[in-house]
DNA sequence: TCCGTTGTTCTAAAAATATCGAACAATGCG
DNA sequence: CGCATTGTTCGATATTTTTAGAACAACGGA
């Protein structure tokens, strides 16, 4: 299969590795990979066509985000954790670790703003 | 002046978070915020138009990035520190704290990835 | 009241993104 | 080889986002 380009650690840009970030589909891959070894393409059952995960996951390659490797017809996912924590230290843990409820759940209380 | 919404704490989302702060002149804004306190949107000297700048608090605003408040003639902003830190422990740090260098330099010995 | 300052809103246009079907490429198996 | 599997690329469309000028609104000072 044809090279993939991989940006080098030190080209990371953090707006472009957040706007990576900024989109649900492609959020949930990152962590899913965050708690897994690689992955191929093929595991994330997202209801997203083929087309459209593969297009998520070149702008998370190009962000730098993640590391792809092909391997027979598949091709493994990585997270570039190394290179991420070197760059930014704590943003990947952050948004990771993230609580899962989101709007209507009470767990935090409204303080005054 | 007319009310400003801000979502409460915790409607915020990562993906509206990340997506907000993905944006060069936004970031810069919240770098800035993150070091002073309550900073007019004028004191912002970004070369765009006011028109622009004001998009971009707004989009901030709406996120749950920052804090606006009218006085006077002014608007001051404030970063939404306490609930960001609430919701997404970390985040903020991260983005804030980032190397200011970028593609060129020479600080990260790169490694095999 | 007149004016300058500050910032928002409206509007339009441009640019960037997202989505997804169809065709294609590479691989491996029988 | 024939074929299914896996994933990419192409092309078209739709949606979102960005930019910025112009008009407007609120406020404060002279």
């Amino acid at each position: 299969m044809r090279e993939l380009h991989h940006p080098p650690r030190e080209c990371l840009e953090l707006t472009q590795v957040l706007h990576a970030l900024s989109d649900p589909i492609r959020l949930c891959i990152v962590r899913q990979l965050a708690v897994s070894e690689a992955l191929a393409c093929g595991t994330f059952c997202e209801t997203a066509p083929k087309s459209t995960m593969s297009h998520h996951f070149k702008v998370l390659r190009l962000a730098g985000v993640i590391q792809q490797r092909s391997e027979g017809t598949s091709c493994f996912n990585t997270l570039r954790r190394c290179d991420l924590d070197a760059r930014f230290p704590g943003l990947l843990d952050a948004i990771v670790r993230e609580n899962v409820a989101t709007c209507g759940d009470s767990l935090w209380e409204t303080e005054e703003q």
